[in-house]
DNA sequence: TAGCTGTATTATCTTATCTAGTACACTTAT
DNA sequence: ATAAGTGTACTAGATAAGATAATACAGCTA
C-alpha cells in the first residue's frame, strides 16, 4: 500500500504524504476511509512512529485528512477536491519550467512533442494493465 | 553578477552552480573567460571560501570550468555545449511532469495551453527589454 | 620576493531528519 | 470498570548536510 524509498534524498515524512495524496487522488483511498493507526504504519514500515506522526500532522494541516483523539485518522479531502489543488500546483511547476525551456531557446514544437508521446505512452500503459 | 538567497532552502553552492552555468548559457561568460577567484567571489558575496570552493570543484566535475593552480579557473564549456546538455536535462524534467499531468488526468490540450501562454508572454517580455 | 592563485585539512556550529523512550488523554470493546 | 487501542506531546540523542573558521601548502606571475 505504501512504499518508503529509503536511498532516497527525499525524507520519509514526505514520501509518506506524497503517497497517501496519491492514494486519495487514485481513488484507493475515500473521504473518511480509516487510515492505518500512528503505530500501525510505523511498524509496517519499519520506521519510527514520530515520523508518521510528522506525516499525519502536515497531511491534517493540508486538510488532506484529520484525526480525532482516541478514534484514528481518516480522509478529509475527496479526490476531486485534492485533484484540483494537485493539478493546479502541477501547472504552475509547468509554468515554470515552460519559462526555463524558453529561455533555454527549445523550440515550442519540442515541448509539445514530449508530451504528446509521454500522454501517449501513457495511454497504451493502460490498456496493458 | 551573481545574486544569492540566502533564505532559499536551496544550499548556496547549488545556488552559485546554477548561477555561473546561466551565465554560460546566457553568453555573459564565453570559453576561457577567467572567473572571479575563490577568494574574491567569497569577499563578495560575504561567504565562506570553502564554500565557493566547494561549487568550483563541482563545476570541474562537471566541465563546466576548469582550474589551474596559481592561475584561476576558467569557463571550460561553450554556450552551444552548455546548452545542449541543459536542453537535455529539462525534457527530461518535463517528460517526468508530463506523467504526473496525465495521471492526474489533466487534459493534453490544458498543458499546451500553458506552454503556449509562457511563451507568448516570454516573447513579449523580451521586446520590452 | 611578494602577492596573487587553487587546493587540502581540521575543527566547530547549525539545522533537518530520524530514532528512542515515556507520558497523557480519549475512545471502544469486553 | 478495565484493557487495549487510538492521537498527541515532550525530551533526549544520533546522524548527516551545509556552512563557517583558521591554517597550510603548492604553483604562477609581476
Amino acid at each position: 500500500m505504501i512504499l518508503i524509498d529509503y536511498k532516497s534524498r527525499k525524507p520519509i515524512y514526505e514520501q509518506i504524504i506524497d503517497n497517501i495524496k496519491h492514494l486519495v487522488v487514485s481513488g484507493v483511498l475515500q473521504r473518511d476511509d480509516q487510515l492505518p493507526s500512528v503505530r500501525q504504519l510505523a511498524q509496517e514500515l519499519a520506521i519510527n512512529p514520530n515520523t508518521i506522526q510528522k506525516a499525519y500532522a502536515e497531511l491534517e494541516r493540508q486538510g488532506v485528512i484529520y484525526s480525532l483523539k482516541g478514534r484514528g485518522s481518516f480522509v478529509g479531502s475527496s479526490l476531486q477536491e485534492l485533484r484540483t489543488v494537485q493539478q493546479k500546483e502541477l501547472l504552475e511547476q509547468l509554468a515554470a519550467l515552460s519559462t526555463d525551456l524558453y529561455r533555454l531557446q527549445v523550440p515550442q514544437d519540442e515541448v509539445y512533442a514530449v508530451v504528446q508521446q509521454v500522454y501517449e505512452q501513457q495511454k497504451e500503459d493502460e490498456i496493458h494493465d
